[in-house]
DNA sequence: ACGCTTGAGGTAAGCGCTTTCCTAGACCGT
DNA sequence: ACGGTCTAGGAAAGCGCTTACCTCAAGCGT
């Protein structure tokens, strides 16, 4: 490990020379030993150590990111649109999977901010657990507390900036695509029930089926865990239990998929199927998914630009609306 | 922010009867002490700062992943991998986009090296051009030189230890698939020219066809950037362009999704389509989609397991197999 | 020729932590 | 009671860098 020391010695000059040459500091400095130290830096294959910076400036520059799971399309897209700003700026992403569990979520909160990151970004539905959300919370402020940034999208219980998708308002969207065309005995294939995004776009859902009078029971709803295996699995058990279900509502395009796959196993030709999210697949599924578009890759970059920019007194909250898309998987009654 | 003295202050005692009790040292600390510090910590919200850590105990320990991009499905798997062991094994992962720019790579690498990470994974094509492979490999080496352990997977350049998918012999499978089949008028949707990914399967297809007797003119070769879109757009000229053509083979299935939208558009329901990669969605797109399966999960996991693993003389290279599954979007000529 | 400004470069004090080494009191056997 | 052995806890030396401050010499005007 090459050191700063070592490029100094070999070029014969002092330590804070070499760092002034290598960071392109404003004093000026002969151009006969900026050469010297240059080359020093090339013999050496000098790397500066981060760690040792950061220490010194005592300035922070990385950006933190919290998802459930990058690997999931829908946080790709956002964590797309979160790099593609974030590195325009200049700034290292460092990336975490909290995979939907709030122990990891703040054990990361905790680790982002013991490597001094200049924000967190937190993204993905929240919890309902009051008790649990206040944990995250308190983490949360303590960050803040030292000077950090925090930008969340899609959940409204923490400090900080926000960008909202309306979960709720999608919701309405595909219960009312649904109702108008004359469904009126539908299932849900809905989330895990301890997620908020799951609790609003159903509520969003239930508000579209009061408006239309239509009735919406507690057993139509199924909670499944967002993936795609899981909506196979209980697309499956409501064609076997409710044989009068006319159409499926699935809170998110992974699920809907699942559910397409179940109707394709068992023959069955007659049921439509909405998802939500309209992540890229649903173009390329047969047939085609209507589905309710959030503009995930916006959110990203939306999120992040609060995070890096300026700090101001009371957060800021960026509500962005979803919207219908009509594709092939929904038909009227 | 509160430091390690701040919370030593509070607490009556040295900084080091803290840092010890923080970090559970083995040194035995009458309890007292450790309740009174405990309690410090939790009054003042204190963190650790990570990078002053580092620094103190120089050993390393994050990893750093480089892949071409995280929010591409088939390094979304490989990523899946390559974390579920790093964080078995307690380490921070950080995971950097290179988009395919081998500037952006070089970049990351003496970023990672910056950072003491201690190891870098790289996943993804390499480069043909030499004397790219050859930048890349000083800066990699350089890595090494400081106790840096490096691992890649699916390009063979390097140093370091590395997990190969074989894709010539998986290319070869694909071909084989097709000319088995009875198709003689083939046309092959490639990756970008540039990657060797591209070069090892086109020549596995190049085989088979000497094998088998076909032949494969450069004309048939449409090279597209190994996207969904790219795929479609480069599969609608192949129809326009050969209607003598019976089957697509695709590099990839993302442009093998592309391709099954051309044909779907054009109306054309006799063009057979085969994959690569087999990839979550070749399930669920119609008619689904024959590919050739590489085991990505378990292509990162070994990778990470290596690069965690105790260093060895020689790197270790290790050969994984692709294998062919046969679905709907291919049939007989 | 003198004092002053100016500018290139060096000196050294941290940044926040870990850890080696040391101290001083407690405890032991005789 | 005394020397010797433990042991809990503290002092302080770094880890590799940045940067405020200082030095010294050259260049200036008068």
């Amino acid at each position: 490990m090459a050191t700063l020391a070592d490029v100094a010695r070999h070029a014969g000059v002092s330590t804070a020379t070499a760092s002034r040459i290598i960071n392109g500091s404003s004093k000026p400095v002969a151009d006969a030993l900026r050469t010297r130290v240059l080359a020093a830096v090339a013999e050496l294959k000098y790397v500066p150590n981060a760690h040792a910076q950061m220490l010194a400036r005592s300035h922070r520059s990385a950006v933190g990111v919290i998802v459930h799971d990058v690997s999931d399309p829908y946080f790709a897209e956002i964590t797309r649109g979160l790099q593609r700003v974030a590195t325009a700026d200049g700034r290292l992403v460092i990336i975490c999977n909290s995979f939907r569990e709030p122990d990891r979520e703040l054990e990361y909160i905790d680790l982002l901010h013991a490597h001094q990151v200049a924000a967190i970004v937190i993204a993905g539905s929240g919890y309902l657990d009051p008790a649990t959300a206040a944990r995250l919370d308190d983490r949360l402020r303590a960050f803040e507390a030292t000077g950090g940034r925090i930008a969340v999208i899609g959940r409204h219980e923490h400090t900080g900036d926000a960008v909202l998708p309306d979960n709720e308002q999608g919701g309405f969207l595909a219960g009312e695509h649904l109702f108008t065309l004359g469904h009126t005995e539908i299932a849900v294939i809905a989330g895990p029930s301890y997620l908020t995004t799951t609790a609003d776009r159903l509520k969003g859902l239930q508000n579209a089926a009061r408006k239309y009078g239509i009735k919406l029971p507690k057993k139509r709803i199924y909670h499944a865990d967002f993936t795609r295996d899981g909506g196979e699995e209980m697309a499956a058990r409501v064609l076997a239990d409710e044989p009068e279900v006319t159409a499926i509502a699935a809170l998110n395009d992974s699920m809907a998929v699942g559910a397409l796959a179940a109707l394709r196993t068992s023959g069955d030709r007659r049921v439509a199927v909405i998802g939500f999210d309209d992540m890229p697949i649903a173009r390329d599924v047969t047939p085609s998914l209507t589905s309710v578009r959030l503009p995930l890759t916006a959110l990203g970059e939306r999120a992040m630009a609060l995070a890096l920019g300026a700090a101001v007194e009371s957060p800021r909250v960026e509500h962005v609306e979803a919207e219908l898309v009509v594709r092939q998987s929904t038909w009227p009654r």
